[in-house]
DNA sequence: CTTCAGTAGAAAAACGATTAACTAAGGTAA
DNA sequence: TTACCTTAGTTAATCGTTTTTCTACTGAAG
């Protein structure tokens, strides 16, 4: 609230008695100047209290240094700490984030990606909404800049992508769920349409099996993955006839249900009932005595999202064509209180 | 991956077989244009996919239709619905965010705020740090463009600001207490050099005081303001002399480090202990029989904050040394199952 | 003494939009 | 008919950088 309008690379120069060119040349380090004209142009920058402006050097140069992250879901904490993350290392690279949150909504999706191309980043993280518009194929594949998606992937786009090896997380539920000695098993899956809830619900059905178990489809929950839906699931899991030994629920919404809907019912964990969930939301501290999930490397995540989006980025036009990476992560089991033995 | 270079609006003009002045008029409807130009302008863009470029518009303009939104700690889960709130109202309104977490850390606010400047935010919404470097105030206050203070107010200094009323916040878990006869009141404030902590506490001490019940200073618990404090103050609570027949945590982060202590100390909520905390985190639903708590009015805080510097944006240079506004929104108190009347 | 290289710095041309100033054409009024 | 408005478009200046090209100067070699 003050300050009359901001300095120009033109004042600075003039201050310091030199061309424009001397201060750009002096401000970027590119090129030759002598150490007399550079303590004079830093003096006169500083005195100014000049800042570059971004618009003008973009224009010129052609990069903005800024990335988009386009997010599905905000109140979910998993992809919160994913924001996170990319947030800390985009700026320490040097990079401005513009946020976007499309609520899982792909009218939202589709017109911050339309924003996103006006802004010219100079690449896009997009966590895509569980279901696409029409085009969306097509307007990622035909993104302008170098995107990746992080978490979900989309079949058939030719695109980076950095996922959790969610098969490989199912497994490990099933592994640490038949060690128990489990053997009825539910599972709060959220919505079968949804890649990731298939295959975490595959990777437990197959890790089960090479363990010689089949897995009872009766008990498999299926609906959307709000909170809501995961808290009916567990209760009609919990009054059906014949209550499962342990629980797994497929994410954190799912988890916050079914926690809730046991909190409400009085059973004891793992006494009366096992669960393993995945992520560690805020919360997890409040189970007791402890609760046994599988986690995503979210840090893992951020930083190979990066990584390869930033190099990307320096490719170029250069590196063209070259083909899409898809990286998986693996997941981590991390065993606590929430899971134990079956009595016999 | 893939496709050339954006078309400018040179290739539009062309394509339509017009000025480039005609195009801009046309797709920002200013000026007369007639019918038939209209038409063809908006064709030729749609066909080669034209996306204004924001850089070269932003530079001639001098608007960026960018909003900064720098905040002090994105784990927080006020914050994070602050942050949603505010992102999808920007968004609304045709406003960019350019998302920094500061994460406490008066440094990394420091380099945000030097970075917004360079990008020529049209506007800066601040949830600043709780302790500032020595030059915060200063370049709050000379920053050029408006900006608001969202949450935490800064002491001295002339900036819009929009905050909860945190003495009355105080007030109404005092009066909520003392209807239910409660006279150990425990509080676990935080640090006691912040002034929403302080202000917190103050509330509640003078709503004691204006039922004539004085609050025991010895129940002031007082650290900073992580979950791990918020459970060793609350350890100490529960394991002293005389126990708290109530226990007021002032944030969210204390709250679950004070619901944590409870688990673990298997009492039980509200038989042996009311528990009244500030906001309604995710995990809220997981305290039987429901959570009793002071809620902040994040909708009407972001609301009133966009439209506050929206308002000083288009003001522009205009109506200057207006002086700034102090915005104090109303909490509200919300009645559940984790306070009761104390047993006579 | 002249020529040539090498170097530090300046001048000027972009980048892609907006917009003020201008022009041509058509319509009215005197 | 002439002078004057209006209207619809165009031309060109401008925003603040970066970067290519150009100039002037220095010192060394012939």
């Amino acid at each position: 609230m003050s300050a009359g309008p901001l300095p120009t690379i033109h004042e600075v120069a003039r201050l310091a008695g030199v061309s424009v060119a001397t201060v750009s040349k002096t401000l970027n380090r590119s090129g030759k100047v002598s150490e007399l004209l550079q303590e004079r142009v830093n003096a006169a920058a500083r005195k100014l209290g000049y800042a570059p402006h971004a618009s003008a050097r973009s224009l010129r140069s052609g990069a903005t240094r800024i990335l988009g992250l386009l997010v599905a879901d905000l109140a979910n904490p998993y992809f919160l700490k994913l924001v996170e993350s990319i947030e800390r290392l985009s700026s320490a690279a040097g990079y401005s984030v513009i946020l976007c949150n499309s609520a899982e909504d792909p009218e939202r999706e589709e017109r911050h990606l339309a924003m996103l191309l006006s802004q010219r980043a100079d690449g896009a993280i997009v966590i895509p909404t569980r279901r696409g518009w029409s085009g969306r194929q097509a307007a990622l594949a035909n993104l302008p800049m170098p995107g990746i998606l992080v978490d979900r992937r989309i079949e058939g786009l030719d695109l980076d992508s950095v996922t959790t090896d969610n098969l490989a997380l199912g497994r490990l539920a099933a592994e640490h769920l038949d060690d128990l000695g489990h053997r009825r098993i539910a599972v709060i899956m959220g919505s079968p349409e949804h890649q990731i809830a298939r295959h975490r619900l595959d990777g437990l059905r197959s890790g089960l099996a090479a363990r010689g178990i089949t897995l009872d489809e009766r008990l498999i929950e299926k609906d959307n993955f709000s909170e809501a839906a995961g808290h009916a699931a567990a209760m009609r899991l919990l009054r059906g006839a014949q209550r499962p030994t342990a629980i797994f629920a497929t994410n954190n919404h799912l988890s916050l249900g079914l926690l809730r809907a046991i909190a409400e019912s009085g059973l004891t964990i793992p006494d009366d009932l096992s669960i393993i969930a995945v992520d560690e939301p805020p919360w997890a501290g409040l189970v007791r005595p402890g609760m046994t999930v599988v986690t995503q490397p979210f840090e893992a995540i951020a930083q190979t999202t990066i990584s390869t989006l930033l190099s990307r980025i320096s490719e170029g036009r250069a590196g063209v064509e070259d083909e899409a990476r898809s990286i998986q992560l693996q997941p981590a089991l991390v065993v606590r209180g929430s899971t134990a033995a079956i009595r016999t």
